[in-house]
DNA sequence: ACTAACATGATAGAGATAGTAAAGATAACT
DNA sequence: AGTTATCTTTACTATCTCTATCATGTTAGT
């Protein structure tokens, strides 16, 4: 619920590069920010984000961008939401930690129920997903 | 995620008159806030928003306080949880209107988990838990 | 060297969050 | 009737977070 913008776009951003994918040349920022519609400025940031999450790698100078850093199959949206939410990963790591009361306890479930949604989703079923919705728009223009 | 501390402020100062129910006479805030050590002024107000949400019910002048409006079975955390966060509520009675693309159709998907979760909760099934709670810490100690 | 890209750090406005303060209304108790 | 304990209402504020923008630097292809 409430998802940032950041969060947002970082995963926009993800989904661009995930149907670039495994085209070998860079993604530039301009071009994922014309195409998804994000203030380019602010991407700039959110890359370097991603950059430092291990999800994407950059090539710079003339002809650079961005490229993936593995496989969408491999990447889970659950990975980039957290990183956005202050490591809460780790507080899902170490969730045997047990909550020291009731109202406490439900947020605990509800973080995990969250965790466990947003980790069965990988930016491979997205793009898959994306792609789909392509065809289907094509057939009804 | 990232319950803002009206929202479990709420949830605690209902679970507390959850556990006062049926006893018709009412609770202080003074009383809800001492035991479950909330800031006072901070609750006033929050308690306020819970009866314009139909929750609670107040009595003013000496040896008033709070009562629940309804049996603590028939209030669930969803109706709490979505009221302090802009009418998300409404936002899922609408949810039949499908998603612009596929990022915003994650994010409805993932309301939808959460609104289920919470939905599954309601005041009693906390009361319990926390005499339940209180039940064992009695024993260990 | 020139230029098109990414990198980095500073800054800033808007809005949300988490309260506090003060004066008022109501009902019980004496 | 007056005092007191409680809720009510309105106003205010400090801090933080979000969502960017700007300026300047760095890198690499041509």
């Amino acid at each position: 619920m409430k998802i940032p913008a950041k969060a947002d776009y970082a995963c926009r951003a993800l989904l661009e590069l995930s149907l670039h994918w495994p085209n070998p040349a860079p993604l530039q920022i301009n071009e994922i920010a014309m195409r998804r519609n994000i203030p380019i400025k602010f991407l700039m940031h959110i890359l370097i984000s991603l950059k430092q999450f291990g999800l994407v790698e950059s090539v710079r100078g003339k002809k650079g961008g961005y490229i993936l850093r593995k496989s969408p199959k491999e990447i889970r949206l659950v990975e980039v939401i957290f990183h956005f939410n202050e490591g809460l990963l780790a507080g899902h790591a170490s969730k045997q930690k047990k909550a020291a009361d009731v109202i406490e306890g439900v947020w605990q479930g509800l973080e995990e129920v969250t965790w466990n949604f947003l980790n069965g989703i990988t930016f491979e079923n997205l793009a898959d997903r994306s792609r789909n919705l392509e065809k289907v728009l094509m057939f009804t223009i």
